[in-house]
DNA sequence: TTGTAGGCGTTATCAG
DNA sequence: CTGATAACGCCTACAA
């Protein structure tokens, strides 16, 4: 193994030096950082991890939580968390959590100083023993989509998302909307989705009763979508649009509708939520989060917060984009 | 922070007793063993990861390689080695590769000691460079679905999966059969695709002449099924069933030949390639692989190839499975 | 601006 | 069986 003094004796130098090319110290001249470099590459060092993590030092790597459920974008977030990372030396420790007791074990184990230098929260609402176990052991921590006041975060307006997506809707002559909302925390399938205070808010400005008929709450997959759609087709009053809380229950939506002979959308509109490539290759009209920004920039929060641990945690909000497809269009007659 | 010298001090050893302790080694009296477990948990310590493996030692760690367009399935993998390690206290370093340089630093990178203990390819064949790499630093690696006699490896018989796809369209009496193909490797858009050869076996015990115009390539994606789809569609002696070399690509072709009024199955049958949850819930006829187990298997693969550096390497070939649902049928007459 | 030395917590080695 | 001590590779003072 090509280690530090093997660096140092190549280049002509001592190994402080070394270290302070590899740690972007200013206090080395042009020409020594420049023999230094080259040796580096000659010999195609690289610092061992654990070392420089030794000491209670930096670990230079970043955990970073996900839930399982996030597969259809998860290497979305995870090229955005890249992009941040690309010429800092650090890593993702990636930890999938596929159960309540699964993410008990990730909020458990991942918040032990010496693992990981931060954490990276996404698509899951922190517990509160979670935050306060953070907050203990003094770890930088990062919520991606997800709000508390205490800990850094990046997040997304739902409100005025699903808003958004129904004032379209109502701006085109429907008034009779559905939602075939999610819930909001993956791992608690209850209280209100996430789309439902937009929603609600829409329908109250353009003064429509809201009918609890319509308002559905699924699992973000294409059955359960499919089986909602069923649900509100078969009322006596069917909606003629539907507001759908992700875009994996939306594509089933939308095929369930059209075996049932409804067209899309002169018989029924749908809008999607979150989009992804097959719903764009579907003409989905749907909201666009914008996936890989949002991780890059917690990424970069959290590089804030290793960087300054007493900055007061803020939270950034990211703007979405109503993408307007085919799945649109007023209501029939 | 409480160390092991703290141990020996409050239990009156050496350092080198209580290290004998808690690597349970024999060489310890029973008296002596006591005092010191009671002093461990008297004082609640806990051995450091990191300088347990300062020197060269074992990081605990296991890097995991992914290309990006694996989005579909990324963490059904990344569950599947999870499964494996879940008793086990090795994380996941995860990288994904989106771009030819990418993969080539991330090779880069990888493969160097102290970093991780081994090395898990996925869904990515190697190159020369990076085995002999790899070999000259004795990293232990495992290719999943990908072959190289030198490393260990999980792997699925493509060619018997796309012969046994084509088989069961020529069972249903179809003589006419195109392939929409992909790249085996996503990292080079060239050679064979991936079922090319299962394909060209299957017609030739059929006694089916091969026809060019019916072997088409594209990017996993739906679009470019769609396209080719179009393209066979436009011939004029357009086959009566296809077979598709992944899932999205059969997503967007069984939608187009929709758009054209083509009915699937009695027009035309498709069949994909590596199920997913958006497939199924299409009716999609396709080829599953067994991912999380693939996975699974492979991370204990690299856990042995740790523990005995020195056996012989391996591929073990998991089975695929035809999932027959919709999407097939006889030929129209 | 650079080199040198001390220390981080553990394991392995060797002498008792 | 047990204790002392030398690595392990890096960072950070501190001295030059």
């Amino acid at each position: 193994m090509v280690t530090i003094s093997d660096v140092a004796r190549a280049a002509g130098v001592g190994i402080g030096t070394v270290s302070r090319v590899i740690n972007r110290s200013p206090l080395v001249s042009q020409a020594t950082r420049q023999r230094v470099q080259q040796a580096i590459e000659r010999l195609g060092y690289q610092p061992s991890p654990i070392a420089r993590a030794f000491g209670g030092r930096r670990t230079h790597k970043l955990e970073v939580l996900v839930p399982r459920f996030a597969a259809p974008f998860c290497l979305e977030l995870l090229r955005g968390i890249e992009d941040a990372l690309i010429d800092t030396d650090y890593a993702v420790l990636l930890r999938s959590m596929d159960s309540v007791s699964d993410r008990d074990r990730a909020f458990e184990t991942c918040c032990h100083r010496g693992r990981a230098d931060g954490v990276l929260l996404a698509w899951t609402p922190p517990t509160e023993v979670f935050v306060q176990r953070l907050q203990a052991e003094e770890l930088p921590s990062v919520l991606l989509n997800a709000v508390d006041r205490r800990m850094w975060g990046v997040a997304v307006d739902h409100d005025a998302a699903a808003r958004r997506a129904v004032e379209y809707c109502v701006g085109l002559g429907h008034r009779r909307l559905a939602v075939i909302d999610r819930f909001a925390d993956p791992f608690a399938a209850a209280g209100p989705g996430l789309c439902q205070r937009g929603y609600s808010e829409a329908l109250a400005a353009a003064s429509i009763q809201e009918r609890p008929e319509y308002e559905l709450t699924t699992e973000p997959d294409p059955a359960p979508g499919a089986a909602a759609v069923d649900a509100l087709l078969d009322l006596r009053e069917p909606p003629t649009a539907i507001v759908v809380g992700s875009d994996l229950q939306a594509i089933g939506a939308l095929h369930r509708a059209r075996m049932r002979d409804r067209r899309v959308p002169e018989d029924v509109s749908i809008v999607g939520y979150n989009e992804n490539s097959i719903s764009a290759f579907l003409g989905l009209t749907t909201v666009r989060l914008p996936l890989r920004e949002m991780a890059s920039r917690a990424t970069e929060l959290l590089l804030v917060a290793l960087a300054e641990p007493s900055a007061r945690p803020e939270t950034v909000v990211f703007p979405t984009e109503l993408v307007v497809r085919a799945t649109c269009g007023p209501p029939p007659r």
